[in-house]
DNA sequence: ATTCGCAAAGTTTTT
DNA sequence: CTTTGCGAAT
């Protein structure tokens, strides 16, 4: 009985959506409709009669929950199933099973700026010497601990090393400083249920039997706390249903553990295991340069790669001068699909490995006017008055968070420093009481001023006054924090314009309480709220809204899709970034993160890379990327736009490549993946695969070839002879013999060169970066007074 | 109790 | 080149 959501399904989608007992694999790749898998499915069990509420779908955002939650809607079957992310699942549970870790129901979830927050004090009051370890490392280390289910309790057992020696101290006293405060982390989250399911086999079996459907999205994600605590829910039910892709895997360093997805089979031997290879996003041209790099990876799964899609065009691998250039030529050529009505802002977007190197390409879409976003870490709730105004409602749902009282104990400025705070905390911590325990009680408190003993007082009485309200709407629990704090005041009279944004933050806060409030109707959700806050973050809606070019870091786009990417800094230290090389396991998720960028990518994909880059302040030379050695250049467009710059000759001597012809020689042939490799080292090899391929392959652009070998021709052509040296290509493609790079005269402008080319025939565009001036413009070919200097050999 | 200045460090960030 | 944190100064 195969209802009508079975229909236009590949026989693998059919596969999957149809399966019902017993566990199951879904191996997705990029672009292969997984989502609309999954959804389908649970439309399937229900069907079968199976209930809403015994199936859960556990997601790692909030948007992907979202997402799962709509389009099961619009098949009007979401009906009781819970859907939601793993940390909301566990919050759920442990809020019901608080007193078993001894946390009071109205826990309060500490982001990563509480938690390190105390971390810091945990770490200052305590006297162990960790003058060599950073309080991040510290923090890193204990999620991480967390993230493996190492307890504080058992930390120490196998701890080595200075740094465990010094875990096993911190950590057992962060963990009881959270306890004091009623507080968890994100990862307490997960780890604290992981426990309580193991250790109480009733409530483990109760759950197992009510949650007798488990679906998992992103599995290649989970971590061992998610993996024991999915598992722990399977046993008398074992209907587990994960999907993933091992060579999306990204998150390695966050805790998650591929061997989850890798051992799926192992650890259920009757798992049925479905491959949905079938691509329905990028090109071929664009999935074969996927499918190249991908394979050079050693931890993965078996798949290949398959779409109807048409072949589209080469995908571009550029070499520029520097960045400058590179921002430059990508936002002209944006501009000019723009333009030329081709393309929208919103059908780019241009990725980076490290936020930092966004600056340029920011600068660059400034001055050529093209609207952009930045997709950053930085968050809505993140920011400090946000923070500001929830910590008061933090304080009203759990007055043992202490983080919160300090935030705001003294905010809008009451005049109570830190001296009167030292003193509230040793009084608290002599009794065992919380900050603000203390601080109601500091008319008692022998060592605290008659005068600051009122100024605290009065905090007291503010919160208690606030609190009255506690049940209120949140809108008007927030909204008597600003009048009675004076928090709204203190900005309303600032003329800083950044007390101007901040303002509107906060009215913004205002409409999403508004909004929650409506959704909830009722009195008492505060502690609900609280909890949305701290579990849902806002970069979710970013997109659609706004015609604008994206750019963000690869990590981000994770799940999304842009008809046209640009990659740019593909280079080696960058892309692979320099701290994953001497880790073959990080070496390799680099790779998969490339993977990630480039199969974001529908209809066109440019890879850029640079031959000096500054970062940090510095110059330097840029190798290319390893990864670059691993596509099939030989089918991808080429373009070396070195020549045509003016090479300062001062700088030329900067361009010989570190390695010497005598280091070239100690021949090194291929190093296998993994190992370690230096600079020099890599260059090296980047210099022989180079050679090899220029030798195998004639039409190999000198950008490949070492340079030792090639300065000579290098220079006398550069400035001179400004013409593409894999011409074949271009001349093929451009019946009016413009190509990129050609040097330009314009009679108003004088000499340019051809920066970007696009449109056919009378609508054919380019943008030209003229010399004088920097200046660039865009004109149509057909009517424009252009003439070519130079015309290709 | 804020503010200024210098030193140091510098991936990625689903919750 | 940035940002960020800490210590000293007003």
């Amino acid at each position: 009985m195969s209802g009508s959501y079975l229909q236009d399904l590949t026989p693998a989608q059919s596969a999957a959506v149809s399966h019902v007992d017993g566990p199951l694999l879904v191996l997705a790749g990029p672009g292969s409709g997984k989502t609309r898998v999954v959804t389908r499915r649970i439309a399937h069990l229900l069907q079968q009669g199976i209930f809403g509420d015994e199936i859960v779908a556990l997601t790692f955002t909030n948007k992907a929950a979202d997402e799962m939650r709509q389009r099961l809607e619009t098949q009007g079957a979401s009906q009781g199933v819970w859907l939601s992310t793993f940390h909301r699942f566990c919050a759920h549970v442990l809020r019901e099973h608080a007193s078993w870790v001894g946390l009071e129901p109205n826990f309060t979830i500490y982001d990563t700026e509480n938690s390190h927050k105390t971390l810091r004090r945990v770490i200052d009051e305590s006297d162990v010497p960790c003058r060599q370890t950073s309080p991040e490392q510290l923090a890193r280390a204990i999620s991480q601990a967390k993230n493996d289910l190492i307890t504080y309790q058992e930390y120490a057992d196998q701890a080595h090393g200075v740094l465990g020696k010094i875990v096993s101290e911190i950590y057992p006293s962060y963990q009881q400083r959270l306890l004091a405060c009623n507080a968890v982390d994100f990862d307490d989250l997960l780890l604290l249920v992981a426990g309580i399911l193991r250790d109480h086999s009733e409530l483990r079996e109760s759950l197992d039997e009510r949650y007798r459907y488990i679906l998992v999205d992103e599995y290649q994600d989970t971590n061992r706390a998610q993996y024991c605590i999915v598992r722990a829910l399977s046993v008398k039910h074992p209907n587990l249903a994960v999907t993933g892709d091992p060579d999306q895997s990204i998150y390695g360093w966050r805790g998650a553990s591929l061997d989850n997805i890798l051992d799926f089979e192992k650890d259920f031997p009757n798992a049925h295991v479905v491959r949905l290879e079938m691509n329905y996003r990028s090109t071929k041209r664009i999935l074969h340069v996927a499918d190249s790099l991908i394979a050079n990876n050693k931890r993965r799964l078996e798949k290949s790669l398959y779409t109807d899609n048409k072949d589209g065009a080469r995908v571009d691998l550029t070499l520029y001068p520097n960045q400058t250039d590179e921002a430059d030529s990508i936002a002209a050529r944006i501009a000019a699909d723009i333009a030329s009505g081709a393309r929208r802002p919103r059908d780019f977007a241009v990725f980076f490995r490290v936020n930092a190197l966004s600056r340029t390409l920011e600068k660059a879409f400034s001055d050529q006017a093209i609207p952009y976003q930045i997709i950053r870490g930085v968050e809505f709730y993140q920011r400090a008055e946000i923070k500001d105004v929830l910590a008061h409602l933090q304080l009203l749902n759990n007055p043992r968070d202490n983080v919160a009282l300090l935030r705001v104990i003294n905010r809008p400025p009451r005049g109570i420093g830190k001296t009167t705070i030292q003193k509230l905390s040793e009084h608290a911590n002599q009794h065992g009481i919380s900050l603000f325990e203390a601080a109601r009680r500091c008319g008692t408190i022998a060592s605290i001023s008659k005068r600051l003993a009122v100024k605290v007082a009065k905090f007291v009485a503010l919160i208690d006054l606030i609190a009255e309200s506690a049940e209120a709407p949140i809108e008007e629990i927030i909204g008597n924090v600003l009048s009675h704090s004076a928090y709204r005041d203190l900005l309303v009279e600032s003329d800083a314009k950044e007390d101007e944004e901040r303002l509107a933050n906060i009215e913004e806060l205002l409409t999403a309480a508004r909004q929650f409030d409506e959704q909830n109707p009722g009195s008492g959700h505060l502690e609900e709220y609280l909890e949305q806050v701290a579990l849902v973050n806002d970069t979710d809606d970013w997109e659609d809204e706004t015609d604008r070019v994206t750019l963000m870091t690869m990590h981000a786009a994770k799940g999304l899709e842009f008809p046209v990417v640009f990659i740019v800094a593909v280079e080696h230290g960058i892309l692979p970034h320099e701290r994953s090389r001497n880790d073959p396991d990080q070496l390799e998720e680099e790779r998969r993160l490339m993977f990630v960028g480039i199969t974001r990518a529908m209809e066109e994909l440019a890879l850029c890379y640079v031959h000096h880059r500054d970062y940090r302040g510095i110059r330097r030379r840029a190798v290319p990327s390893a990864f670059l050695m691993e596509l099939p250049r030989d089918k991808m467009r080429l373009t070396n736009q070195m020549e045509y710059q003016q090479i300062d000759p001062a700088d030329e001597s900067s361009w010989r490549p570190a390695a010497s012809k005598s280091a070239r020689s100690s021949g090194l042939s291929t190093l296998p993946t993994g190992t370690v490799m230096t600079a020099a080292d890599l260059l090296r090899r980047h210099t022989e695969i180079s050679l090899e391929a220029a030798n195998t392959e004639p039409a190999m652009p000198e950008h490949l070839v070492d340079k030792d070998v090639s300065e000579e021709t290098h220079t006398k052509d550069s400035g001179k002879q400004p013409c593409s040296n894999d011409d074949s290509l271009n001349h093929a493609t451009d019946p009016n013999a413009f190509v990129i790079g050609m040097i330009v005269s314009h009679p108003e402008h004088g000499l340019g060169k051809v920066i970007a080319l696009s449109g056919s025939t009378t609508r054919r565009i380019a943008t030209i970066q003229f010399f004088q001036g920097r200046k660039q413009r865009t004109f149509h070919l057909a009517t424009s007074p252009l003439t070519s200097v130079s015309s290709p050999s």
